[in-house]
DNA sequence: TCTGGGGTCCTTTGACCC
DNA sequence: TCTGGGGTCAAAGGACCC
């Protein structure tokens, strides 16, 4: 294999081998080789993260923890704890920021890097590993390419532990073969309308023609498909993205169909999530729920407001509303309330005062809203 | 014991305005 | 006056990610 300049060696992927176990691991050493499941304990949680010993009995994120127990019963389930996490991955940043200007944190546990300018990547990268291990006691996986998308796919291609570096040319032969759900963006969905085209693997979707992928898939994401199956991609390295929106939601562990129960868990997750917004000096206009029935169709209701807010009741008032006017007809599983569209709360007073609120209390008097019916 | 929670982004559709 | 095209915004759904 042909070295690689060190010059063409822009991006490094960093990401940390079974996050939250390897954490409770540190904690709780007697249980090292074991299996080990992290996820919540009701009826319907599911796996947050298994160890790799919990992995080979096909316990993986994301399956109920039900299923989880039937397949490995001798497994220790352990629930989250996210403080601990946080607490974990902000000390790990802070390691990962001592050692390169840029850096694109995404998620708790894994993180960009821009590696433009260093004089030897490699080597830099090998001295962060050592140093996150002896600070977090934690193992990465790395990748490092020409860009994120080479770096992402080379960090997963051999974890735990992995280190890979590919350039472009080297990651298209290598994943030739490989199913194009490889592809961070390809889910389960556009996979499966590959494969009925009969593009299975990324070399396929590669030389597929434009015009068939731009008239199945649209004009952007058509084109879209084949440059990431050449491994193409543009994105920088970036700081933070701004937040947009903020949730609450819960899965009840029983469906509920009192419309009560309903009100008062749509109004207590509303509180929860102003609180936060407030904490956050976070206003926004648009409130939405969302509702998912017993038999999963899940549904979204928003309205959006002249003035952005973070008042509870404000809140709570409109999301119940939309509530009253969806009324679901059977059983409900998930209930949700959102606030998008968030800017600062100073930007919010701002906005206030630029344009006073508009005719509220001509359509509804002292205290009510101003919501078109 | 079927399928969490918290997000982002894209597409489609319809209303509205010019 | 009628019609159509574009642009923008909001709403809804859905795919995807960690």
């Amino acid at each position: 294999m042909p070295a690689i300049e060190e010059s063409a060696l822009r991006v490094a992927h960093l990401d940390a081998d079974a996050f939250y176990v390897s954490i409770e691991l540190s904690r709780h050493p007697e249980l090292r080789g074991k299996p080990v499941v992290v996820s919540g304990s009701g009826p319907r949680a599911v796996v947050t993260t298994a160890s790799y010993e919990a992995r080979r009995y096909g316990v993986g994120s994301a399956i109920p923890a039900a299923q989880a127990r039937r397949l490995c019963p001798q497994a220790v389930f352990l629930p989250p704890d996210f403080a601990t996490y946080r607490e974990v991955s902000g000390r790990m940043m802070g390691i990962v920021r001592s050692h390169v200007a840029r850096v694109e944190v995404v998620g708790l546990d894994e993180a960009y890097l821009d590696l433009a300018g260093l004089l030897s990547p490699r080597a830099a990268m090998r001295r962060l590993l050592i140093d996150i291990r002896r600070a977090t006691g934690l193992t990465c996986s790395v990748g490092i390419g020409p860009n994120k998308l080479v770096a992402k796919v080379a960090s997963d291609a051999e974890k735990p532990g992995g280190f890979v570096v590919l350039d472009r040319e080297q990651a298209c032969a290598r994943f030739a073969g490989s199913p194009p759900g490889l592809i961070p963006g390809i889910g389960p969905k556009t996979a499966e309308r590959l494969s009925a085209l009969g593009l299975r693997t990324l070399a396929a979707v590669a030389a597929a023609p434009e015009q068939m992928l731009i008239e199945r898939f649209g004009p952007r994401l058509g084109p879209d498909l084949r440059r990431r199956a050449r491994f193409e991609s543009g994105a920088e390295v970036g700081a933070a993205r701004k937040v947009v929106s903020e949730s609450r939601e819960r899965t009840f562990d029983r469906d509920l169909s009192d419309e009560r129960e309903l009100r008062d868990a749509l109004a207590r997750m509303a509180g929860e999530l102003c609180g936060s917004l407030n904490a956050h000096q976070r206003h926004g206009r648009t409130i939405g729920i969302k509702v998912r029935l017993d038999d999963f169709t899940t549904v979204t209701r928003a309205r959006t407001l002249p003035e952005p807010t973070a008042d509870a009741a404000t809140v709570t008032e409109v999301a119940l509303r939309l509530l009253a006017d969806y009324a679901p007809q059977r059983p409900v599983r998930l209930l949700g309330v959102r606030v998008a569209g968030l800017i600062s709360a100073e930007r919010s007073r701002q906005h206030a005062a630029r344009c006073p609120a508009p005719a509220a209390t001509q359509a509804g008097g002292a205290g009510q809203l101003a919501l078109p019916v």
